[in-house]
DNA sequence: CGTCCATTTGAGGTGGATCAACCCTAGTGG
DNA sequence: CCACTAGGGTTGATCCACCTCAAATGGACG
């Protein structure tokens, strides 16, 4: 699996974010390898109840964390940007799945060295408590959105989110499809669409492609959310 | 609050726990005391973002943890049964208010003293991270069902859940009303109500009184479930 | 400059919400 | 004991936000 290149170290990440540097700080202070892979768009990373043999952490690109109904309805849990870790877990398994939305390039370091360090080091411990916490509090934001917003609340409330997770100089570059974001929002694409374009035509946001999105009016965007 | 309130009610040091119980093997282990402490029907035990003070154990009881939103819009996130721990947090805040669903009596200690302990011990800092991602698990599987799942399957979700967690001789007496069900689930409680009395007539599932419920067909439920 | 998706937009359908009675049943007090 | 009451639960009728199905448009890339 992991054939590909071993580099090691100089890496750099857009927003340095106090998580991804605990990420890092944990990996060069035990002296533990972080390595370098890359996935094509698409391509699954681990899927859902697969052992969970390495914690990652997202160096460029992005991710969707995401469980599936039988019949094939789809949950996006989280998307992970740069500097988010991901596959976490003090359990054995992974509990949603993971594919690269598009080219994506992550830092992974193996899941039982982690714990071995955390046995031993309550410094280490402790942050990947707080790191499971931090995704906990992301659900439980995420739960009532899907409850009890309407439409135009959570699409605003993901333009919002995305906004403060990866605008360069006010212009936001969304890696994932309509499809994707309905599926985070628990919506259909479609509706998606829809909000976008009544936000569009209300002046709200700018388009210079589908995906390219300046929020021209946080304020009025923050009242459209609950 | 509750701090003036210990000093003049009669505390009682909580009585040893069954084999199962990994809340009070740490309280024990390390020595810390935990009081014990009632609230009354729909008494808020803590609110959204007030400072964790305390780390709870439902003895008896029942307790809903929730969001807001600023019309009165509620999602419940979990709902506590005796033996659960809630309000478990690594940061300063708890993310979700919580109060009795019913009469309900917790053991409680004190953050500050199990911090403490996590931090020079790291078989309980295991223990707490254990916890976390344990509510994390939770949250992930009810993201699903809030944003994917129909009205039925979310009730059939319900019903196995709490069969699971509190039934007694194949019969689970609900402590919750059917508001807080559909809060839980991301309904109406007039959407619940038809889904079980659906249920009813199928056969599915039996009443004696609204809330005392016997499953007759666990297969057909779990069909029903996606 | 044609192909293939992604996205947008339109038209119509529907699952669950809303609004409104009505009905239990547990608790209260006479 | 029974009558009364209040809150929880059920059921019915109607509505509408969002879904579904369908078609047109746009944009990226060979």
């Amino acid at each position: 699996m992991l054939t590909q290149t071993l580099k090691t170290e100089a890496i750099k990440i857009a927003p340095a974010r106090p998580v991804s540097d605990q990420f890092g700080a944990i990996a060069r202070h035990v002296g533990l390898v972080a390595t370098e892979f890359s996935y094509r768009k698409d391509e699954e990373i681990y899927g859902e109840d697969e052992l969970a043999e390495y914690v990652y952490q997202v160096v460029s690109g992005a991710v969707r964390s995401y469980k599936l109904l039988s019949d094939g309805r789809r949950q996006i849990g989280a998307f992970h940007l740069p500097g988010d870790v991901f596959g976490l877990e003090p359990g054995q398994t992974h509990r949603l799945a993971a594919e690269a939305i598009i080219v994506t390039s992550v830092r992974l370091v193996a899941r039982a060295s982690l714990e071995r360090v955390a046995g031993t080091d309550v410094q280490v411990a402790r942050k990947l408590w707080a790191m499971t916490a931090g995704e906990l509090r992301h659900a439980e934001d995420h739960m009532l959105l899907l409850g009890r917003k309407t439409a135009m609340e959570r699409v605003a409330t993901f333009l919002l989110e995305m906004d403060r997770r990866l605008a360069v100089a006010s212009m936001m570059a969304l890696p994932m499809c309509r499809r994707d974001i309905g599926d985070y929002l628990g919506l259909t694409l479609e509706t998606v669409s829809r909000a976008l374009s009544q936000l569009h035509a209300q002046g709200i946001l700018g388009f210079s492609g589908a995906r390219q999105i300046v929020l021209r009016n946080r304020q009025r965007l923050h009242n459209l959310d609950a």
